[in-house]
DNA sequence: TCTGGGGTCCTAGGACCC
DNA sequence: TCTGGGGTCCTAGGACCC
């Protein structure tokens, strides 16, 4: 049996959740921003087409988006990753075997399909995921991941109610390389399109027939991965087991507006800090290594090479606890706060993670660490029943209306998620 | 005034050991 | 003070992804 595999990619997916909501703007150009409104992380077709350019920062564009009257949107993650699982539930309906990639795109394992069912199948479920979900979306198929990324993006070119490019034959497939820039292949980043458009590499066909040896000793085994992924070999298998565990978890947000305080500083980062043990704790791991980063500003005129500084502590023994990884994280702070610098961002990374059930316990505090669990679960209980707000630590101090708390002057309603936040309310 | 956040993988080079 | 080769482990940094 020969593999093949669909990518489904949902189309200017936050764009297209926030639309579901507002049915008026079908047919207007809309935009979503990063946190902060900093810049632009999502556009529909219309606000491409008035040349919008992804990652453009908001407030160049500001007025322009005005006059053209585009609406604009902070962005939500609560009701984007709902979307998401609505999204996902379908695509279930057409086969088990799937790989959520990112948060609007997932692999499928498309290996047991007829050759000729191959198209009807993919706007079959096209058709469905719109009906049920509102959310459009393409189908790009191919005999390797690779592949099928190439096919989406053709697949999107594509009239607007096709939105489905299958590559089988080889033919179609030359084709089809030709076509995609060498720039636009999934693993070719900024530097290596650069060094391939420099000893005239343009498209994806070119790249495909360069020299193994060559790949390998400019670009790594990545950069061979993908050129043996583009001759249709596959080398990069469908992860649709559990999700891994992650390696590093990290929180980290930009301020408000830029922070001199070590004080108002604090308040993030040990409120980043609740956030990352939480999630630290949701995936059932311990951490062995807390990091904390602080950023001035990249942008000023005066801008030194050291805007960034980052400091690393071990633990005595991997840990989950909040007030721990508190204490740990705000003594970092202090030993790298310099009096007078105009701070923009703090972050936290824990690291050096291990699933709970391989914790080596620190034999001096087991009645400890029994307690602190304890408290950790109630804690967790907690705020997922009544919102992030529900428990907080002094040191945190209030958000509201304070100088760190993010940007969000453009933010849509929790649609699909609003009954749980009334019952937070009351 | 105003430029996102959260990840993974690979490699080169240093530290250390015998 | 100088003289060697070979191996492992760790870390920082680069490149990539969405």
């Amino acid at each position: 049996m020969t593999t093949r595999f669909a990518l489904v990619d949902c189309s200017s997916f936050y764009a297209s959740c926030e639309r579901v909501f507002r049915p008026e703007l079908e047919g207007k150009p809309v935009v979503v921003l990063s946190n902060n409104d900093g810049c632009i992380i999502a556009r529909s077709n219309e606000a491409k087409n008035l040349g919008i350019k992804m990652g453009a920062p908001y407030f160049q564009l500001r007025d322009f988006m005005e006059k053209q009257g585009v609406a604009v949107f902070s962005s939500n993650y609560e009701l984007y990753g709902d979307m998401s699982r609505r999204v996902t539930n379908v695509l279930l309906q057409f086969t088990p075997n799937l790989e959520v990639y990112s948060i609007d795109e997932s692999f499928m394992d498309f290996s047991h399909l007829k050759e000729e069912d191959v198209i009807s199948h993919s706007k079959q479920l096209r058709e469905r995921v719109l009906q049920w979900t509102g959310i459009p979306v393409s189908v790009g198929v191919g005999p390797t991941k690779t592949l099928a990324k190439v096919a989406n993006r053709l697949a999107k070119k594509k009239a607007a109610d096709e939105g489905v490019m299958v590559l089988t034959n080889t033919s179609d497939i030359e084709a089809a390389l030709e076509q995609t820039e060498v720039r636009d292949v999934w693993g070719i980043g900024r530097q290596h399109a650069a060094r391939l458009q420099a000893i005239g590499v343009g498209n994806a066909r070119q790249f495909r027939d360069l020299p193994a040896d060559w790949v390998k000793k400019n670009m790594a085994v990545t950069g061979l991965r993908t050129v043996l992924e583009l001759r249709g070999s596959s080398c990069i298998n469908l992860e649709a087991d559990e999700v891994p565990a992650k390696k590093n978890i990290c929180t980290s947000r930009s301020f408000g507006q830029p922070i001199s305080t070590l004080s108002e500083i604090e308040e993030a980062l040990s409120t980043h800090t609740v956030r990352c043990s939480t999630k630290l704790r949701r995936q059932e791991s311990y951490a062995g290594a807390i990091t904390v980063f602080l950023l001035t500003n990249r942008f000023a005129k005066d801008a030194s090479s050291d805007y960034y500084s980052s400091k690393s502590a071990r633990l005595p023994a991997a840990s989950n606890s909040e007030t721990q990884l508190l204490r740990y994280a705000n003594a970092l702070l202090k030993q790298m706060f310099r009096k007078g610098e105009r701070y923009v961002k703090v972050g936290v990374v824990l690291s050096e993670l291990v699933p709970a059930e391989q914790v080596q316990l620190d034999i001096f505090s087991v009645e400890n660490t029994e307690k602190q669990d304890k408290l950790m679960m109630t804690l967790d209980n907690l705020r997922q029943r009544f919102g992030h707000a529900a428990v907080k630590y002094a040191v945190q101090g209030e958000e509201k209306n304070s100088k760190w708390a993010m940007k969000h002057e453009h933010l849509s309603q929790c649609y699909t998620t609003r009954f749980e936040q009334l019952l937070r309310a009351r």
